[in-house]
DNA sequence: CCAAAAGTGTTATCGCTACACCCATGA
DNA sequence: TCATGGGTGTAGCGATAACACTTTTGG
């Protein structure tokens, strides 16, 4: 049944469950948004929980994590990053199971009637959760936590937003990851120093009747900075 | 055998090997040292090796960690954090085992005879580590990593430093983590502006005539202030 | 022609950097 | 008395924050 060949030299050490959980995040509407799912096994069947699976002998922690979010988002390639383990023995009532917290960014949350409907999906506020099962809601405040220290020095934000965006959007975005305003014009000034936008000619107009112009996120410019050693406080 | 009630709801689910190992850091003598262990197992018996054990059923994933710290250098309550999972089904030819990687920071690693002798054991400087098993250089690469991004938003340096300790001995410290000689003077600025340093009455002679002034770590000062959501940029 | 959002420029201030200088002491 | 490391002060610069003003366009 195992894939592996502990048997060889471990077989006398005590074998554990070890799951993922997938902390999802999105933004539409000026508002950070968490996907949560009504768990379907027992024990806690029905409640509201992160997505998770357990890790199959042969596949990788990190191989689990973005699995999962491809089954249950039909997305691929999106942002991932491991959170940290959450491994207290008594976590799980229904057994001694280890999680290895991962958190994601996407884009574009609007088609979820599918999910919501073939995986009783929703996308919450944050000042609007449920209660979550197990140690969940830890789990969630950590990727918040995580999100906004990061994002502060690596343009992060952009995993968030679609592939166009405008200078306002992406400056909302910022302000809903901080909790607090920032400044319209200090903004614009300091992210098109960083030079990592590509301006199009394209303009969204509907926030305004002016329009704005739309810019695509430069990823081979940032990489080539970041290389360097480059900064991109914000 | 096993503590808890897995068999409940989860038994059809295949269990892994999960291991903690330790990345345990020092600093002694201007330069930082990594602790490191032969290995007492196969495979890859008598190489060298991080120092780890496998989670016990009826333990924490940290419990584990702090175990073998203290098992292995006598030391409690000293800084230990986790630094990601290693999950990679091959990793480890001996078996399909998970690690869940962390890293402490010790102060006073003067007295590793004894040590030495029961776990041939040995501190090495970072320029001239040996060959490690698995995928333990990489976890000590990204330990150093993780360490340099944190001691600058953290005084996380103190760990590695005695309780009472002079400034130019705190600067060369950060020289060493940052690798780069930073300016005796505004470093000595900075750091006193933080307002968590005491400063005590006894000088320190021993590495000029005219002696440095010992100071002590002071954490509750430290604590209120981060708690307002206070920066320790260095 | 007006409301509402987009976009640009300017100024004052704060913090950091890069320095030069003095102090205390053992040999 | 002098070499060595410890300790203090300051001037210039660059980045940031706090602002006011102009532009565009649908209704």
């Amino acid at each position: 049944m195992y894939a592996d060949h502990s048997h060889r030299y471990y077989e006398n050490q005590a074998r554990l469950l070890v799951a993922v959980d997938c902390v999802i995040l999105g933004f539409n509407n000026g508002t950070l948004k968490l996907l949560l799912f009504r768990r379907k096994v027992e024990p806690f069947r029905n409640e509201w929980s992160l997505i998770g699976s357990f890790v199959r002998p042969d596949e990788g922690v990190g191989h689990a994590a973005s699995r999962i979010l491809e089954e249950y988002t039909g997305l691929k390639n999106v942002f991932l990053e491991e959170l940290g383990c959450y491994g207290h023995p008594e976590r799980d009532p229904g057994g001694r199971v280890i999680s290895i917290a991962h958190y994601a960014l996407i884009r574009a949350i609007e088609q979820d009637k599918d999910l919501a409907e073939k995986y009783q999906a929703h996308w919450f506020d944050f000042d609007q959760l449920p209660a979550l099962i197990l140690d969940h809601r830890k789990m969630v405040d950590n990727a918040l936590e995580k999100l906004r220290r990061k994002a502060r020095y690596h343009p992060i934000g952009f995993e968030l937003l679609p592939e166009k965006f405008t200078i306002p959007q992406l400056k909302i975005l910022y302000d809903a990851i901080y909790q607090k305003e920032l400044d319209r014009r200090n903004f614009r000034k300091k992210i098109l120093s960083m030079n990592i936008l590509e301006k199009l000619d394209e303009k969204d107009k509907t926030s305004s009747r002016k329009g704005a112009f739309l810019y695509r996120f430069d990823k081979a410019k940032y990489e080539e900075l970041s290389g360097k050693g480059f900064d991109f406080e914000l």
